[in-house]
DNA sequence: CTCCAAAATGACAAGGTTGTCAATTTCGGT
DNA sequence: ACCGAAATTGACAACCTTGTCATTTTGGAG
């Protein structure tokens, strides 16, 4: 079963298009690759080559040719979890649409600058996209510079102005989960930091201060506990939260494995959500869904994260100085059953 | 920084490889590609010489020159949840680690076969590995040997002998399950199956069967009930069983998204986990742990089957008629809280 | 020591694409 | 209709590796 319109074995290369068409075989090669100076009328006849024969460009002839690899990189900390799961599947689906190859390195321990130095001069990548922490630290990004990579970060720290990165809008988030549990009645709310250093984590505890003070409530700050956006730190935290002498009605946990954890400490101490506490995390992926109660979250699209730091790469790959605008994606506040009415 | 031992900006070839050692550039390659005829003293002498210029040798030259393309793919239907994102995450580190790349196809609708013979027309893959259902997919398997494209099905439904394929024993998984639950002192217990077709919803049935038999308990067929290896499935069949009018005392969901269910039908109820309801999963991944009380399941080790598929391809590549054995990856009954003695 | 087969090595081309730079065409202004 | 500048197109080399096949070297038998 051969593909149609294939006279022989073998793929058709830049040539039988060009003969096709009636032109050089340059000119095909500015048409495949979008470039500016060929006639509109040319282009359509190369065009209408390409599709009879369903020419595909051969990506080794190209990568070895030209300076661009078309291979993307993307680099993390911790592949455990949907949140990586998640991005890498939108890079990916995205990177094949659109030619690209992805590979992935998981940066560990003290001297991830060093063990980026090494990964980047093995293989020429034409661009690299990072989460947090590995966005968040300072020898990687040295060694990008030094490298030349372009790269975009997701959720970053301390973004310049005109860096090019990715996020959502924690702070506007985590105030309308809070002013959601604010509209139920509630006004001793715990939250549960996230990993030190992230910057939702501050982002986020923002968000909640600034809706307590939109509602005319005090922040009490033995209601803000330490937390990493993991079940145990879930689980720590609801202990500390519920031994105060005047335990908060609802808490809000850093992510959606964190409320997990609340719950669980919950259930396990005889109290039920959400009859006895409100709980919200943040992620909205699996887990909110499969915990009962189903969790109020904030829904990340986090596919989409994925797909527009490789939408992004693949733009800036070639032209060097597009301006580079940070992308805000949208979240959705998700009513689940884990808070009630106070 | 550049990378140790570089003269100028761009990486070394094979050519200055060759003059370092006194040799010709195909001796070199040779030595790259560890083939027999090559005395040990050239090979050492020219290993060295690859060693101190750190020579890599050029992905796309060779891609495109030879016709192997170091690439390889990964077919599947679903791509949500933990079981395809460890998948890959396994597959994709043990192919970074031998210098392949991997392209990755979702495969949806009725015309598996025709998308699969799409992809593979357009790209030259050296193999493909499939979890179910796409690996029980006639017309797909049909396809790849038409291309003559090396496979390896990762849970096959109805594998034949010296295929490639690489699996756990749900036969046995399940069965320790149940063993178990009967030494619990449980005698009747429920079993929601899996998705239809699936092998290891067939295996998992029958070691059920067969763990009851050696506790000498009647099978009852009531006690069985449908499922797909969805949460929602975990509920309804939860409903179902807890419906009966001689309830079982234990629940074997299909996995553990479905367990899942099973315990979020059971609290919203009124009944508690595990005190009036023992309730096991299966998989092992993020869900069992996050889910309160947390679930006796069976571990599988998911990362390793991504793993091993590639290192059974890789190893495939080229030496052509390797015998082909099956691989069955060792699994882990897992104690929770989520089982108690009846 | 010579000869021969087998083993080891080398010379060269080919693979499909894009960069460079030269050649040709187009088009606005006279 | 003609000129010159700008836009468009084309010819050819180069990218790095491996397959083919010829050549050299090795090692054992005579």
């Amino acid at each position: 079963m051969k593909s149609p319109g294939k006279k022989n074995g073998s793929p058709p290369t830049i040539i039988d298009v060009a003969n096709l068409a009636g032109v050089s075989m340059k000119t095909v090669s500015r048409v495949v690759n979008n470039e500016a100076t060929v006639r509109a009328k040319t282009r359509e006849r190369v065009q209408k080559a390409i599709d009879s024969l369903s020419y595909q460009r051969n990506v080794f002839a190209r990568g070895l040719r030209a300076d661009r690899s078309l291979v993307l990189g993307l680099l993390y900390e911790n592949p455990q979890g949907d949140y990586p799961a998640d991005i890498l599947h939108g890079a990916l689906a995205y990177c094949r649409e659109h030619g690209y190859h992805l590979v992935v390195e998981v940066l560990r321990g003290p001297d991830m600058g060093g063990q980026t130095a090494r990964f980047l001069s093995q293989t020429k990548l034409d661009g690299v996209f990072m989460t947090p922490p590995v966005c968040d630290n300072a020898s990687v990004l040295k060694v990008l510079k030094n490298f030349g990579v372009s790269y975009v970060r997701i959720s970053p720290n301390k973004p310049k102005r005109g860096e090019q990165y990715i996020a959502i809008d924690d702070f506007a988030a985590s105030k309308e989960v809070i002013d959601y549990l604010i509209s139920l009645g509630h006004r001793r709310i715990g939250f549960i930091k996230g990993m030190p250093g992230h910057a939702s984590t501050q982002a986020r505890l923002e968000g909640y201060k600034s809706a307590l003070e939109g509602g005319e409530i005090d922040l009490d700050e033995s209601l803000v506990v330490e937390g990493n956006f993991d079940f145990e730190s879930g689980v720590l935290g609801a202990e500390t939260l519920l031994a105060l002498s005047e335990p908060p009605t609802a808490i809000f946990a850093g992510n959606d494995e964190a409320a997990a954890g609340v719950l669980s400490y919950a259930h396990s101490h005889g109290l039920s959500a959400p009859q006895d506490l409100s709980v919200c995390g943040f992620d909205g992926g699996t887990i909110s869904k499969v915990v009962w109660p189903k969790l109020t979250t904030v829904m990340q699209p986090i596919r989409l994260l994925g797909e527009s730091a490789v939408r992004l790469l693949i733009a800036r790959d070639g032209n060097e100085h597009k301006a580079a605008k940070p992308v805000i994606l949208p979240h959705t506040l998700i009513i689940g059953d884990s808070t009630a009415r106070r």
